[in-house]
DNA sequence: AGATAATTCAAACATTTGTTTGACACGTCA
DNA sequence: TGACGTGTCAAACAAATGTTTGAATTATCT
């Protein structure tokens, strides 16, 4: 029962969010470079010429697709806040669990983590807007966590340091997948390796922090 | 005074030798797809149908490339073979050292591991052979490493990610600099930056391997 | 209903890039 | 020296790709 509902503008929309939502896929997939305007077209069912119409020019686009995927997540999390209070270390635990779902992540929404892992990679004009929006937040937050965990008098360098320990253990595995498959097929099967996986970096960092709690460098 | 020398061997060697330098340089610093011939012609002082004549065709090169750089390592590193016998930490930190030297190499050299580290992350159809030849290698190494940090019990699955663990830190400060350029750009400066990487790297992971030692899990 | 705006479309265009071609120059050998 | 092989070159070619064009279609508004 649609009453005054601007159909038109409906459809407006339609062609627009498929664009954006096939060159989310395709960007995800191929990087920016080896995406070509006429397969997102074509998965989007759209002409050649939409993408012009639309946006201008692909790599509008393509930044237009990380503005679009930032405003999906806003809606899906509307709040970064942990909703309950937890010791720091099952904080960390968290995050690291989170970050591997995202990376290992296969459904249709996982393009959004994997353009942004991908751009890390492979810079394009959109990296200043993905850095700022996207990384530096998620950053952050791993900061303060590993500033608690530190305790007070660890320095801004080794907080910086460790969380770079951190982080780089879990995107590894999106970034150096195919040498992973060649080396060890068997780390990429199963799903209950993300848990391990999750398992394992947690308490490789949790214990790698040791030695520079409470102020001992 | 150069006698009985085969001058026209050498020119013949010239151009070819020429492409190869000039092409291992520019696909280093720009990955295969976003190299032109043009461009590797140019460097080497080369007309553009010398690709052809040489190699037959671009990815020949690119793969050639590989095998040369291979040849070239092999004629300076004979042997890798450690010269004096060290605990196990110390070979851990001269691993990570040797790593880290590599990554921030800006030598006229430094295209030879600049190029495995951008083939890990673009893959192309030379993965096979670099992950047979230079990576395998490393990381059957690293292995020994930390299966004998770890002690006798350890699984093999442990040792992996374990692995795993420590050369992500390190590959992670070539992989994603220009997102730690825009985070941290105190973090990419001075040459002193290496030599606390490496500290941190191998602090942070020998303490991180401690929960798994001498079967622990 | 007609005027205007928005959208879509097929074809064309412009540029880039890897590859090829055939002539020419140079080197080697009997 | 002439025949043959090797290497270089400028121009041309072929294909891919992003972009543009102008007509046609659809939607909106008075």
């Amino acid at each position: 029962m649609k009453l005054n509902v601007p159909a038109i503008a409906d459809e407006q929309a339609q062609t627009r969010q498929q664009l954006l939502e096939a060159a989310g896929t395709v960007f995800a997939e191929r990087g920016f470079r080896n995406t070509t305007v006429r397969e997102i077209c074509q998965r989007a069912g759209a002409n050649i010429a939409a993408v012009n119409y639309h946006f201008g020019d692909k790599e509008k686009l393509y930044l237009e697709v990380f503005r679009y995927s930032r405003e999906k997540e806003l809606e899906r999390f509307p709040s970064l806040r942990e909703s309950a209070p937890l010791p720091p270390e099952k904080k960390l635990a968290v995050f690291v669990h989170s970050l591997l779902l995202r990376i290992f992540d296969t459904g249709e929404a996982s393009w959004h983590g994997q353009l942004m892992l991908r751009e890390m990679i492979e810079p394009t004009a959109a990296l200043d807007f993905v850095v700022a929006e996207k990384i530096r937040p998620m950053s952050d937050h791993l900061r303060g966590l590993v500033a608690e965990l530190l305790g007070g008098r660890a320095t801004d360098e080794r907080v910086r340091l460790c969380s770079f320990s951190v982080v780089s253990q879990c995107v590894f595995y999106c970034h150096c997948d195919p040498v992973i498959q060649r080396l060890d097929p068997e780390q990429t099967a199963a799903d209950s390796s993300l848990e391990k996986l999750a398992e394992h970096i947690t308490a490789f960092s949790l214990a790698g922090m040791k030695p520079f709690r409470a102020g001992k460098k």
